[in-house]
Formats: structure tokens, sequence, C-alpha cells
DNA sequence: GCATTTACCTAAAACGTTTAGGCAAATTAG
DNA sequence: CTAATTTGCCTAAACGTTTTAGGTAAATGC
């Protein structure tokens, strides 16, 4: 810390943070109150549309109060109310992911925004502690992994939880939004059959994300049903560009008869490119290339890649929706929301002639 | 919403939460003196190791509460002591750069969590209506862009600011902690050089970001002093793969002598691949290429690409930990921080013969 | 032996809300 | 015209902490 440091000359005098002042007095409700003539009670009536007040000085309150610019203090809203106004969003940490996420979180911000709360990250380490009370009123937990002990952690406290995916782990959630790889993954496949791919190919994670083993059931029953062969290598969840390069080059290797790769890892797909290319197939020729998920890196692949669309940040949205649900009680614990996901047929898929 | 939806059996009878009747009163800092036999500010000195306490009560204290499994009520203590406990953390929401802004969350995350901080995210719409109170003590932004108006608002408010790279708007940070990209640059350039590049050329987002404006600032001068051509081709800062593509397009096509290629955005230079091997180039042998932002996918792409590594976690890191400085007082308003960064070289940019 | 310090502890007052309950005046019912 | 209700507002009591201002013994200083 503090390795190379520079204070810069300000125009304002320094001034430690902790000890400020405030400079005018805070507004609270009180002075609303004593401004507007009114008690605390009527004013905080009148502010929030409970109680009984008339309509002549509710408009005299709500006046005082934005002239004022009075904003309510949350702490002591929510020591009142035994809430704390923020959900927490737990994630796990893979960078490969990271396009999935991203997108993911900011469709939970976003909800939450809309109904006035806020997104706490959770990670390892953080509010989990026994130490430290949960400063949330709920969980979403994002791709919970079977193995992770902070999800352990999570599903064992008290608060309404949501997972995106199924957790297969002890315990469960309140609420599910789930979308069907599955039911994708055998579209694709026939997606593949029709462009004449006899022997598709697939790399996927193990079991420990709900994702992964549903992708991987569907592959094993669609290939049960029409007695083709099972290929596939198994990669880590988190797997980085270099692992799934390794299970392509396996699988180019040992398996000659191979037409089509179905890459489950996020944006894997692209990286793939040059290792079929360096076993001398030709992608959309000799080849057909798919992804389970969609990434902006599959689009702008040369070939563009097919891929399925999972909507990340729409389903960030309906887990944080959801979980206001199951707050409010206007959903009931045990709900599982489907999210609806679809294919984008690109180039990497559709067979052209040898040139 | 609510498409396709379906509640399944459960154990326990659906309740909801809103109205939940805590089962077991709630465990407060009354029940632990009670049951301690000490006034309640005895129980919180002896917690909190404030106060004088003789440390027979102190121990017999926290074992009590520990025993009763007290947890302390953030809003209560927050309330009390005018402080929220969660720091705000505002990023642009730039989906090419997830790999970078991902690692930086968690970074961030990690080191509030070492202090007890909560890290709650802002975007656009959430925290910055004037109706709502900003529930945070303290703000990170990261890559602040000058014409943002959410920064622009989140800098106007009178929390203390701290940025990740300098911000050109209006309005000063509290604290700043930026990485030299300008000297990163220039030794990439002399890399690039000592390999036998004469004519480098750059790929590199306008000057809203200060991280662009350096690089390019940078290019100029090293190019200016060397009586070196300048070869450049803009890009939006959220530049997806292909808009990067297109510039490199140009500049192989109108720029025959071009014999290095530095492309600024984040993980652009994997997706430059296919369009140099279509214009006929051969990375590594007649055409030297290099990143200014390090990525997964740039160290697994075939060549490996050279590129800066910025360290995005270790920066989400140090911006929380100088914030958190700030706020007790232990930096100065004004301060600023540099972050260290360094070049990894790879085959990308190590001049091999023609096979 | 009296005044002073020290060590430990307590009572009570915040912090800014929401909510339960109450009391007049105004309205309606009978 | 009286009784019952509704309306409009207010008082007071939480919510769970931290902090301020003591208060009582024992230990120390002179």
């Amino acid at each position: 810390m503090g390795a190379d440091e520079r204070v810069t000359e300000r125009s304002q005098p320094a001034r430690a943070y902790d000890r400020a002042v405030p400079q005018d007095r805070q507004v609270t409700i009180i002075t609303v109150a004593e401004r507007a003539g009114v008690s605390k009670t009527t004013a905080s009536d009148a502010l929030r549309g409970s109680g009984r007040v008339s309509e002549e000085t509710r408009r005299l309150v709500v006046g005082v109060a934005e002239e004022l610019g009075y904003v309510p203090n949350d702490s002591a809203r929510h020591l009142r109310r035994a809430r704390t106004g923020a959900i927490g969003l737990h994630l796990p940490e893979v960078l490969p992911r990271s396009d999935y996420y991203m997108s993911f979180v900011f469709g939970a911000v976003q909800a939450a925004a809309d109904h006035g709360y806020d997104v706490t990250l959770l990670t390892s380490g953080t509010g989990v502690a026994p130490s430290r009370s949960p400063r949330v009123d709920g969980l979403v937990l994002g791709d919970p992994l079977a193995d992770d002990p902070v999800v352990d952690k999570l599903m064992g406290s008290a608060l309404p939880t949501v997972t995106c995916e199924r957790y297969s782990g002890p315990g469960e959630p309140d609420g599910v939004v789930w979308s069907d790889h599955g039911a994708a993954l055998q579209t694709l496949l026939g997606h593949l059959s029709d462009a004449g791919a006899r022997r598709p190919a697939l790399i996927v994670p193990g079991d420990e994300s709900d994702w992964a083993a549903s992708v991987h059931r569907a592959y094993r029953e669609w290939c049960g049903q029409r007695g083709v062969a099972l290929i596939t290598r198994s990669v880590p969840f988190d797997a980085n560009a270099d692992a799934t390069s390794a299970a392509a080059r396996s699988l180019l290797t040992d398996e000659p008869q191979l037409d089509a790769l179905v890459a489950a890892p996020t944006s894997a797909a692209a990286t793939l490119l040059p290792v079929i290319r360096e076993a001398g197939r030709r992608v959309g020729e000799d080849l057909l290339l798919a992804s389970c998920v969609d990434a902006p890196a599959l689009r702008f692949a040369d070939p563009a890649i097919t891929a399925i669309d999972v909507r990340p940040r729409e389903a960030g949205a309906a887990c944080a929706e959801l979980l206001f649900e199951l707050l409010t009680g206007s959903a009931v614990p045990g709900v599982e929301r489907i999210h609806p996901i679809e294919l984008n047929v690109r180039e990497s898929t559709q067979r052209r002639r040898a040139a």
C-alpha cells in the first residue's frame, strides 16, 4: 500500500471525514414537521400516504419536504421496520464467465433499483461470518455450485432465497429461476443433425452446476434415443481457454469421425477456432461448431458461431423480481419460474461446401 | 414475467416473509446484558472493547453473547453512528470489458469485507435519484467517463470519493488510484522496437476515459521523439470485436508498411487474429501484435499475445483501501496513489523467422 | 484522616423513523 | 336532538445501538 503516493494541492482545506461536523443540521422529518406546523406522525403519514391526513395538509407537508430537500434516513427506517432495504447477490468468482455474470449483475441491480432496493455483493468472506449480521433482506444465488461452502452457508440462513438454476446441495431455495438448457441443447443437436452432422461431441463441465448437469443429461438422452455414440470430454466449471482447448485437441485426435462440436463453457467455442484449424479441420465445412452459452466473442468470431442465448441480463432481473415477490408475499415459497432461452443460428453450423 | 410458473410441494408450509413473526425474540444487546447480569452499556463496552471494563466481566459478556448467538443490529448501529457501513461502486456497463470489471469488483468487495464494509453497486438509475438517500458512506468510481451523467451526479455528492484513473469531468475526487499506462505503453513500444518493429500502429478509444487519453498521448510522444509516423485508428470506449476488427482491417489495408499493431481495448487483440490472417500477415513473423490490457483470452490465444497486465483485482482493492483511509482520516483528501502495472511479453511480439 | 484519583459500572439520552392508540371536532344515523 | 361514527390530527412508545454524564466503592496522595 502507498508505495507511491502524492498529495495535490486543493482549493478546499483538507478535512477528515470521520469527524466531519454536519455543516447544516441534517434535515429530518422533525424539521419538516416543525416547519409545516404539524406533528411528526402527521408528517410521516402525509409523506408516505399512510394514516389519515387531509389532502390539504398532505400537500403542505410534501411541499415543505421538497423545499427542504428532505430525504428519509434509511437506517432509522430499517431499524424501525426490521428491514435492510438491500438484497444480497452471490456469484461464483469464475473469470471465464465474466461476460455472463456481468450482465446478470446489471440485470439484478436494475430490477432492484426499480423496487427501491440496493444490491450487496457477497463473496467468500462477506456477510457470512457468524459474527456479522447479514445486512440484506433476501438472497439471490447465481449458479449455486453444489460444492461451494459459501453457498452452503447462505442456503442455511433463514433469509428468503432465490437461485438461478437449481441447487443440488442441501436445502431448498424459496424460489428458482431456471432455463431449460436440456431442451435447448436438444434443439441445437437437432439443428446440427439437420445440417448433416452424424457424430456430435460435447465438451462440458462436471455436474456441480445444475446447468452443466442438464446439458450433459440432455446430450446422453438425445444420443441414446437415436443410437448415436456418446463423445464427450469433461472440463472444470471454471475452465479457461487452455483447458477447453486441450479437451478439443484430445477430441479431434482421438475421434477422427467427429463432425460437430458443442462446447458448453461460455465463449469457449471462440478460442477453439485455432485448435480446429491446427487439426486441419474447417468449421462450417467438415466440422460444425456451436456453444451452449452465447457471448459477444461468438457473434464476432470468424466464422460467427452458433450459440444458445441464455439472456443473462433478463435472468438476473427475473431472479430479483421473484425475490421481491417472495418478500411481499405475492409469490409463495417453492415457486419455480422458467426463463426462456433461444438458439442463435450462425455460420459455424451452416454447412458450406469445401471451397 | 411469470410466463411459465409452477410451485413444488414443500415440507414446510408456505409462509409469507413480510409478516413473518420472529420465531424467537431477536437476541439483542439487552438480552445479553440481562443474561450476564450487567447493564447494556457495560455489555456494549465489553463487546466492543471501549470504555473501562474489567477483564473478568468482559470475558463473561463475550461468553454469553457467543452462547446466545448475538449479532449486533447494523441498522441500529448505523443510525446511532450516522454511518451506513457500505460503500458504493460505480462501473461503466461496458460488456467487452467485463473481464476487467469483474476482477475489479471482486477486489473491491474483498477489501471492503476485510474492513467490515459492504459494497453496493450503483448504475444509472440507482441511488442517484434525489428522492433517495445514498445509502453509502463513500464512493468508488471505476473508469469514470467524462461524459457519463451518473458519474457527474455522484461526483457532485458530498460523499468521499475515490476514482480509479483520473476524472476529467467537473469536480475533483478525494482520492485517485491510477496506473501509469503511458509509461507502460512506452515500455511496450520500446520492446516492439527492439524486436525490429519500425512502424507501430495503435487502435485506441477516444479521450473520454483518462486511460485511453494517457495511452494515446504516450504514443504520440514516443513517435514524436523518434520521428516515427503516427498510425492510429479510433474506436468507441465500449468497442466490441466488430468495431475493433473494422479498425484493424482499415489499418492493414491502408498502411501496408505496418509492422506492429497495438490494440488498447481489453482482449480486442485476440479477436484480431483472424483479421490479420485474412489480410495475409503472420503474427510474430511479419507483424507484431500486443494489447494494452491483459486478459485470459490473450494468454491462451495462438500465438499468445503480449499485453500489459493492469492487475484489476488489486486495483479494485486499492481503491477501496484508499477510500477507507479517507473515511478514517488516515489519508487526506487530494491523495493520489500509483497502482503498478507490468508488461507480459509473449509469443506475439517475439519475432520468429517466417517458417 | 480527609481529599482525590482510579476502576468499574449504571441510567438515561440520543439517533430518525413508524405505529398503536387516543382525543376532540365534524359528520352521519336514528 | 342525541348517539354513533368518521375524520384529522397528536402523544407516546417502540426499534437496538452508542455515548454522555454520572455514581459508588476501593485505592492513593498529602
